[in-house]
RNA sequence: GGUGGAGUGGCCGAGAGGCGAGGCAACGGCCUGCAAAGCCGUCUACACGGGUUCGAAUCCCGUCUCCACCUCCA
């Protein structure tokens, strides 16, 4: 069984070889950190974080470079507008966007360099494209001649002919209009960095290209990223480090978006959801359900009443879960998911029928708890917690905690306090049911369910939560 | 104009020539003192018009609608 991966250059899914037998090294375009992210910014790295942990539960050694964009012209701006360091704008935002991504469970990339700091790589990279004729330096900008790569354009299937004319506002001193620049001049109050051809600050093709190549060679995997940057920003990259003579990345994979009625989710449009403010009115679990759910590379429809139906039906998940650790102590994950899940999985990523596994399997765990068929409920468990392991949806683990800091914190001692507070209301409603004064048993009820408290009876007993499923 | 993608049941969302994905909602049933949770069942859809085929949501031709990218974009 081998995993199959849609593969942008190649407009299909083929089957996906490893350069390095065992290893995987993946970059992934991350942020630029103009602003805070909303929830399409956080898709593509969850999408990617579920790549990874695949490819980690497949036995790969995965080598995951994601990049922070730390310098452009909206944080010039932004600097400009609010009278603050540029580099205090972006890291205010690559903190944002960190606490983003670890709200929602993505693991940490094994490196997350800033272009910044790797402005001597970029340099090296332009004077070996300079003295190979496939870059100039014009006016202090250095442009890549997108006449001098044969094969410009092979990733997104287009002909140069047929781009429109952009307007190149600023970049001035081009041979051609289509050519790019991977260099700015510097202007002055901007900040800049001195190279042989004067001062500037990177373009943003440059530094991807560069990191790239710093981190993960000449060669590598997996290249992801938005849809919208295969053009012009891959297909840049691809330019300048093969013409460099790196072989670069050997699939290409890309997310499609967050849409809101119908429409791209952006900053400009001004239709942005805030990862930040979804997360004051969403358990972050149920919001990585909903955004990490769908295929990746289907467009995500933006709607209150779906991200609902993810928190019903994560619920249904969780609460077998409970239901069975309840029953047996502890259930540790499975050391392998199930065969139908794994196919789903190897299939590019086929994460909406690997989920129908799971919830094939919650079905199954319950009515083994319904049968009182410990052995199997317990069975499914584990089966269910390696399954929400690889797609990091999986209560159990540490990370979804209610305080984020694992066992021993605040959010436990409450807990606990809570608990026998509310076991003790509880033995007075079943004392009430034994003697049949249901009145009185269910007005108990009633007032735990307005404090927020939701009340089952079980073979075992009444068990409580709260509503919402936190 | 060029390139890429999409249109699926009440809703979300897979699939890509036969073997009814899955979830949510709704309804009926089982269970329950009543609930809740859970389980069982019901609800047979693929933008439109043609065609190919024993058989089409899936392939072909045509049409309509929508989205994205074409130097800010995840």
């Amino acid at each position: 069984m081998t995993l199959r991966l849609y593969d942008t250059s190649a407009r299909q899914i083929r089957d996906f070889v490893p350069l390095v037998p065992g290893c995987v090294s993946i970059y992934l375009c991350g942020a630029t950190v103009q602003a805070p992210p909303h929830i399409g910014h956080v898709r593509s790295g969850l999408n990617f974080d579920i790549m990874r942990r695949w490819l980690t539960y497949r036995g790969f050694d995965v080598t995951f470079v994601r990049n922070v964009t730390d310098i452009d012209d909206k944080i010039i701006a932004k600097s400009a507008d609010l009278g603050r360091p540029w580099w205090a704008i972006g890291y205010a935002n690559e903190r944002a966007f960190n606490s983003a991504y670890d709200a929602l469970g993505c693991l940490p990339p094994t490196n997350e360099p800033r272009a910044t700091g790797h402005i001597p790589e970029m340099i090296e990279m332009m004077r070996v494209l300079i003295e190979r004729g496939h870059a100039y330096a014009a006016e202090g900008n250095v442009y890549f001649a997108v006449r001098s790569y044969e094969d410009y354009l092979a990733l997104s299937n287009q002909e140069l002919d047929n781009l429109r004319q952009p307007e190149g506002e600023g970049e001035t001193g081009k041979r051609d209009p289509r050519d790019f620049a991977m260099w700015k001049a510097a202007r002055p109050g901007e900040p800049s960095w001195e190279t042989p051809w004067g001062p500037g600050r990177p373009g943003w093709h440059l530094e991807c290209s560069a990191m790239a190549h710093k981190y993960l060679g000449g060669a590598f995997d997996i290249h992801g990223g938005g849809v919208d940057l295969v053009f012009p920003h891959h297909e840049n990259e691809i330019a300048q480090s093969r013409a460099y003579g790196d072989e670069f990345a050997r699939y290409w994979a890309h997310n499609a978006w967050v849409t809101m009625s119908g429409e791209k989710m952006s900053k400009s449009l001004g239709n942005s959801v805030l990862v930040a403010e979804m997360v004051k009115q969403w358990r972050p679990i149920v919001l990585r359900y909903y955004l990490g759910t769908p295929h990746y590379r289907s467009t995500i429809e933006y709607g209150e009443e779906s991200l609902r139906e993810a928190e019903t039906a994560f619920a249904r998940i969780e609460g077998f879960l409970q239901r069975v650790v309840e029953l047996a102590g502890e259930v540790a994950p499975a050391a392998e998911v199930p065969t139908a899940f794994a196919e789903a999985m190897d299939d590019d990523l086929g994460v909406p029928q690997a989920l129908a596994v799971v919830h094939t399997t919650v079905r199954q765990g319950n009515s083994a708890l319904t049968a009182d068929d410990k052995d199997t409920a317990v069975a499914r468990g584990a089966e269910l917690r390696a399954m929400l392991g690889v797609l990091g949806l999986d209560p159990l683990d540490a990370r979804w905690s209610a305080d984020g800091g694992g066992a021993g914190g605040r959010g436990d001692a409450l807990h606990g306090v809570v608990d026998s507070l509310v076991s003790l209301v509880l033995e007075q409603r079943q004392a009430a049911r034994e003697r049949k004064d249901y009145a009185a048993a269910d007005a108990i009820r009633d007032r735990l369910q307005r404090s927020g408290l939701v009340i089952e009876d079980t073979p075992a007993g009444p068990r409580w939560e709260l509503d919402g499923g936190a």
